[in-house]
DNA sequence: CGGAAATGCGAGTATGTTGTTTATATTTTC
DNA sequence: GAAAATATAAACAACATACTCGCATTTCCG
């Protein structure tokens, strides 16, 4: 076989070997993230990035082979995170409401860094070319981890597909979250609360009122 | 007085007189609802919204000024139709279970006819420059339909705030609906009935177990 | 120190996009 | 059949923007 060629990674044109170069590789993600959850996908250009990063747009190219290269990496980046805040919150066997409250909480912490980056990555952006795996793991993930908590908490019920169930209380969620996000009210705990109580109310199954 | 400048409308440059060009104008905004909710806000761009149309882009400019007159156009439309469901279904008094059934039922048929339109206008397209007044109306009366739904079918709680509840309610079936659309998954019955089940599982109060 | 490697710079380019105009053709009205 | 209304699409001008390249600066390490 011929010599492994030297491309240590697709996404990454060179590796950064000195601090310097690391930190400035997390700030152009960083930076990325930023301009991406404030701007939108549309507003997502590299010259921009590189402003917002104070990296010149020579350097953003020198780490990233193009643009959606640079894109893919905040997704890993965001969806590595909000993962593990899911993962945190139903990890041991708790109460419901505690389980609603820790999630809550851990869901609006990962949104208030760039607010509308979650909406903006699933939504406006193009998905991932390169590895479409990637993203259909993390979907499945992220279902599954709603879907062991419904599965913990729900008692099963007639004609309830699990699955559906937790997407409508994963989408209802995000729904509420990215609303929130919109107009700069994450923080409100009134709304924190209500949300539970959404989450517990829907789990705890009331509704069936006249039967 | 002086006499009236003849601009019967901001947005419109031309008024079409006849029939032939009432259809054109028709099947233009009918496009352009079409491109935005298919190809997001960097998509729509005046050029692909004539070729959808089947109509000439120069065609498109005798009647629309320009683009965001154009966008504005679409807006106003989607937005008096999504209103009219919610008012539908909260006219007279019918049980809460009913009441959930059919804004359900009504919110997903809106959503159907263009999947995401809803979203892109309110997240990706620019706000209406022309008519904000216009815009928050539409925001105060939606709210404000499902304020008084909150009112008539939720008994009052201690410290929950109205508004609040609303406004969680509102963007959770948001969420749902707008997820389902991504999915293809609109037209399915199992979704709609979980919808239905968790608005009245909110709205009827369960979920505080433990008191 | 001092040379080499790594990193950073940013003007410049090339390429495409796109909103809009305009001169012309076709259809409708009366 | 003339005038008004409507439709056409080629062409443009302006702009945006992803990406390169040659060179400057910093860091590493003997």
């Amino acid at each position: 076989m011929s010599t492994r060629i030297a491309k240590p990674h697709p996404r990454m044109r060179k590796q950064p070997r000195q601090a310097r170069s690391r930190a400035t590789v997390e700030a152009i993600i960083e930076a990325a993230a930023h301009v991406l959850s404030g701007l939108g996908w549309a507003g997502f250009t590299t010259n921009k990035v590189a402003e917002t990063a104070g990296v010149s747009i020579g350097t953003l190219y020198q780490y990233f082979p193009d643009k959606l290269s640079l894109l893919a990496a905040v997704r890993r980046r965001h969806f590595d995170h909000v993962l593990s805040v899911i993962r945190d919150s139903a990890e041991d066997q708790k109460p419901l409401r505690k389980f609603a409250q820790e999630l809550v909480r851990g869901m609006i912490a990962a949104h208030s860094i760039h607010p509308t980056l979650h909406q903006v990555l699933l939504d406006e952006a193009p998905g991932d070319r390169g590895s479409r795996a990637a993203h259909a793991s993390f979907q499945a993930q992220y279902l599954n981890h709603y879907a062991t908590a419904v599965a913990t908490y729900r008692k099963p019920r007639k004609g309830a597909d699990m699955e559906t169930v937790a997407r409508v209380l994963s989408s209802a969620i995000e729904g509420v979250i990215h609303n929130a996000a919109r107009r700069n009210m994450l923080a409100a705990p009134e709304l924190q609360k209500q949300l539970v109580e959404l989450i517990c109310a829907y789990l705890s199954g009331a509704g069936r009122i006249g039967r």
